[in-house]
DNA sequence: TCAAAAACATGATCCAAATCAATGAATTTC
DNA sequence: GAAATTCATTGATTTGGATCATGTTTTTGA
């Protein structure tokens, strides 16, 4: 039986392989390995709160975690999946502002905590640190770019298509002849990420599969069309 | 008369005293000064077009340009608008990926045009530099979370309110009891910022207006009543 | 300086998607 | 393992805002 806590080493991480550590060597590893604390979050449990003021960052080596805006009128935005390997709660610690989302383990999740001078040392000691960090950042800030563009010029259809697209981009497990999307999201979850409706996506995932794009099996989605899903999402890509 | 392609020294930009080399002293300047390209664009000259790719990064010293992305159907969307002080063209340098954006000056504006090498090496050796770039990236990104949490969570008349507050904070000259809105933006490119349509958002304008919140004279938009104007917006801050 | 083009403004109409409503299917939880 | 709660799904209705239409004002540039 393995202990869950248990320090994990950088060096055997996932985010060693390509998140932003991944150019240091095992000396330079070590130090990170000493100074971190390894913890396992539940299902729901929070990391931090929207408000909250920053104190480090979060590197993910396993499960996925949910990061959540509130809005007007009880709504709420679903900005961000983090994936092991990923990194969550550099921005608002970089910027120096409180954390503007919530961000909630949506499985069994672990997560290594860095603390904030640690790392601005690191940053300004390794250059690759802060290279990697630069250009995470910059991905980012295009995806957000596309999805502001998404929202101000589709329509609900080529938003979905566009969503199902990226979650196999990021979470698509391949199988013969269509691909899964490994990764459990509520319909309520899923429409925060467009900015719709529940039912209104609902209705849009029925649409699909009828037409044979995407495949349904409990509430785990498959892609079996993925040219015609381009096609429907508007992108010329 | 002034020499309008004389390089300008960067001791002396705008840029120096908050932009990302704000903490280099002079000797560390005098290299970006002596390498950079310094050029004035014309009211609606193309500094560089989606698709382009970046080999450098253009810093501002005066004027504003227009970030815009095509979106589907003809439509578009203004991403952001970048002012004297600061750098454009960087987010896809970093990330090594193509411009996703065009950039047009929207009135005569100087900008100077950093090599790729350059700044990257500036990078390395500089640390100051490197945690402003990141500390800058955030803060955009914090930016463009809270622009997509609006589309998914408030209607057009919030949206409105909140552009008009933060053009207020980013381009406001205050008066006697009102703040002047110091960008010349058409109807057409405000809501291309909100993602509506130049009819909507015009009918709103006037309800502003009738309301007390926003002044106009000739295209140019005062800030009457920012409390008002925040209520509105259904900010909860 | 004046004609052409672009931008502004307002009214009328239409439609995509939100909301409301009700039922059935899965998960939790005790 | 049954009750409770949350989630999914489909139908009916409403509505915010897009689109179409038309006239006016401002800007541009020859």
């Amino acid at each position: 039986m393995e202990n869950k806590n248990t320090k994990l080493e950088c060096e055997s991480c996932v985010s060693h392989l390509k998140g932003i550590f991944c150019e240091l060597n095992h000396d330079q590893l070590t130090p990170i390995t000493k100074q971190k604390i390894t913890n396992v979050y539940k299902k729901g449990q929070t990391l931090f709160v929207e408000g909250n003021h920053p104190n480090g960052i979060f590197c993910v080596s396993s499960g996925n975690i949910k990061l959540t805006e509130a809005g007007t009128d009880g709504k709420e935005t679903l900005i961000k999946v983090v994936t092991k390997g990923d990194i969550l709660g550099h921005r608002s610690l970089f910027s120096e502002q409180k954390h503007h989302a919530t961000a909630v383990a949506m499985e069994e999740t672990r997560a290594c905590f860095i603390d904030k001078s640690f790392i601005i040392n690191l940053i300004k000691d390794q250059p690759s640190v802060s290279l990697h960090v630069i250009e995470k950042l910059s991905k980012d800030i295009g995806d957000f770019e596309l999805r502001i563009n998404s929202m101000h010029t589709k329509n609900v259809r080529e938003r979905l298509a566009e969503l199902l697209l990226l979650l196999k981009e990021s979470h698509g497990v391949s199988e013969e002849g269509r691909t899964m999307i490994n990764l459990r999201l509520t319909r309520e979850e899923m429409s925060t990420m467009i900015g719709t409706a529940p039912e209104t996506l609902i209705r849009f995932i029925s649409e699909f599969k009828e037409a044979g794009l995407i495949e349904q099996e409990g509430k785990t989605i498959f892609v079996k069309n993925e040219e015609k899903l381009i096609d429907w999402s508007g992108c010329h890509i």
